[in-house]
Order: structure tokens, then sequence, then C-alpha cells
DNA sequence: ACAGGATATTCGCATATACGCATCCACTTA
DNA sequence: TAAGTGGATGCGTATATGCGAATATCCTGT
């Protein structure tokens, strides 16, 4: 059975788990934006960028800060950027290896 | 429109979005367990954790070894670990500073 | 006060995920 | 080869998630 502790580290990493999400992350390491200018740089629609802005928010990942009729979106701790890097270089090497095989070929045999 | 490499990004982030996967990672810290040392320890029933082993081994995030009749789980890359505690310490950080408030008072107030 | 731009929220639906239970498969030992 | 153990899989169900469409809210300028 999890314990509670385990449960918001979950939620926490949950939040990284959208590729809509990840790519916002990515888009606000180059500093602040609005709302607009990530629905425009992403391509996607301004209400769906909104529903995961509040899921970042919700989990404490993005900070926001209001200017005028427009709000500054941005990550709330660099830690999280490193982590999600981090991620990414597992990635990359998994493609390098070809994780296909593996991913293929199932569990272990016997 | 989010491209291949943020969704396989994100897949992978998936992964660490459970719980019980967390747990296992966890307890995968202090090396290679099989399914019924896990099951035991995490207090999880056996076909529960075969399930979560499965995602994780579907994402290349563990490695598996035969050893007689028992499978040993491992974690296939450090660098997930890392990236695991670096989430953790995000959480510690939050929960310092009582981020409870942020995330009842709502979106950006105007 | 009104119009319009920027952002948030609600709803409905389609899809994905987690879990328990039962069962099946592989390996070992007798 | 039969029995037992460790582990994987399929199924049904409950719950969560993502998205579009429509709508609501807030802000600025007039």
């Amino acid at each position: 059975m999890p314990d509670r502790v385990s449960e918001l580290h979950a939620e926490l990493c949950k939040t990284l788990g959208s590729a809509i999400r990840i790519e916002i992350l990515n888009a606000l390491r180059g500093g602040e934006k609005t709302v607009g200018e990530l629905s425009a740089a992403l391509r996607v629609r301004q209400p769906n960028v909104s529903q995961h802005l509040a899921v970042l928010r919700q989990r404490g990942v993005v900070t926001t800060r209001k200017e005028g009729a427009n709000i500054y979106y941005g990550v709330s701790n660099p830690k999280i950027t490193q982590a999600c890097e981090l991620m990414k270089q597992v990635l990359v090497e998994q493609l390098k290896e070809g994780v296909e095989l593996t991913r293929l070929t199932g569990p272990a045999r016997r």
C-alpha cells in the first residue's frame, strides 16, 4: 500500500506525463510567456492550453504573474526543468541503443 | 500539436506517475529485487505488481534478469533514479513553503 | 457603460488506467 | 511426470484524463 508521500510524488510526476505539458515546460525555458504566446507557439487551442496550465498550477509546477490583461506563466522551480532534462536524456539514450527490441520482445523469456 | 519526441518524452514521464511504481523504483535503489520481494515489501498483490512492472518494462525503465525460478528487476538507467530524486526534492520544497495556499486559492486573481 | 481581446471554466464524450480476481505459463524439485 | 512456486496475462469494472465546443470572467480602451 503506497504511502501519502509517494502519492504526492506520483502526482507531481504525472504532471509531466503529457506531451503538451512537456512542450509548455520546454517553451518556458526561455522565460515567462503568456497563454496566448504558448497557444500560438505550440499551435494548440487556447482553452486546451489553459486546461493544461491549470494542471501545472495545481501541482505548483508553474507560477503566474498578471500584467495588464495578460498572465505570464513561468516554471516555479528550476529543478523541475532539470528533472525533465534528465528524462529526455534517458529517452535519447534509449533511442540510441534501440530499445525497440526490448519493447517488442516483451518480458523476460524463460 | 505536439511532436513525436515530446510524446515519447511524456510517455516516459507518465511511467513515474503512479505511487506504486514510484515505490517500486525506490525499492530498487537498493539493488535488484524479485517480483515476490517487491510484492512483500510494498504490500501490494503480486498480479498488481506484475502489471506495474510490465509498464516499467515497456518504457525501458527497468531491466529483467532471470535466475532460476526468479526474475530480478533493476533500474535500467541511473538517470531515472536521479530524475525521480529531483522530483522528490521539488515536492519537499513545496511542502516546506506550504503550496497548499496556492493550490486552494486557484489561478491568478485579478 | 460597452466592445473586444485575453484567459478560465463547464460539459459531454471518447479513451486510457488501475485494480481484483481468476487463470495460465515457466521453472524446479521430487 | 506430477506438484508446487514464482510470475504473467485476460477480463470486467470503476475511475481518471484529454479534447472540442460553448460559455463565462476579467481587463483595457473608448
